[in-house]
DNA sequence: CTACCGATCCCCT
DNA sequence: GGGGATCGGTAGA
């Protein structure tokens, strides 16, 4: 395999520390779905930190079940979830095994492959809503002038605009050969200026949704603004 | 701009 | 049976 990016290595000692330094460090990281022939690429400009068992906005909240097994699995792979009936969610598994800590990758910009990100929406979206199965063509010219910052802005659009499957659970993304995977911030780039704040939609988990534990790129307009906009 | 609402289904306490 | 680490549309200020 040629070299794209930093080895595997350097992302990996950053995921298998604390999560909320993985959270941060995330940040310019690429995701890529594909090879040569067709590639989609992001650069993660959002994430989120879920902290083990005990922390109460999190998956793991109540330990191991079917659906959180890959949290408590090794740092680097995938943990793949599905939400409100229609959305697939991407998180980087953080921290020794048994902690159960992820990353949720709420936001990338589009490095390559807008036009496959743009299909890859408007397939998603007829497979799981029935308005859009019902108006295709609605559907199809909403996408089609969607700016490019909005096609992986939100955890649902990342994982609609990457193809995110329940197959990709539990995979290795620092594997260079495999087809989804995370790639180093490229050296050349500068660290970008990071922000945090509370966590979205956890309002649930008490004092810990108070918790700065959400990171974004300040200068990105792919972030989305708390609530996907 | 903000606020609310329906969609849609897997997993669970 | 209940609810969710969301999204896009619509209504109203």
């Amino acid at each position: 395999m040629e070299a794209g990016g930093d080895p595997p290595a350097d992302l990996l000692s950053l995921l298998a520390g604390p999560v909320v330094d993985a959270a941060r460090g995330l940040l310019g990281a690429w995701l890529v779905r594909g090879d040569a022939a067709s590639v989609r690429i992001g650069r993660i400009v959002e994430t989120e930190a879920y902290d083990g068992s005990e922390d109460l906005a999190s998956h793991a909240r109540f330990g191991r079940t079917t659906r959180n097994g890959s949290m408590f699995g090794p740092p680097g792979h995938a943990y793949v979830y599905g939400v409100y009936g229609m959305h697939t969610c991407l998180n980087v598994v953080c921290g020794p095994p048994d902690r159960a800590a992820a990353v949720l990758v709420r936001a990338v910009e589009p490095v390559a492959g807008v036009a496959e990100m743009r299909e890859a929406r408007r397939s998603r979206g007829l497979a799981t809503r029935r308005a859009e199965r019902d108006a295709p063509d609605r559907a199809a010219a909403r996408i089609a002038t969607l700016p490019v910052a909005r096609l992986a802005s939100g955890p649902g659009n990342v994982g609609a605009a990457f193809s995110i499957v329940p197959v990709d659970d539990g995979h290795d993304l620092l594997d260079p050969a495999g087809p989804l995977r995370l790639v180093a911030r490229p050296s050349a780039e500068p660290a970008p200026a990071v922000a945090s704040g509370p966590r979205v939609g956890v309002t649930f988990a008490g004092a810990w949704a108070e918790r700065p534990w959400r990171f974004w790129v300040v200068a990105s307009t792919a972030v989305s603004s708390g609530r996907g906009r």
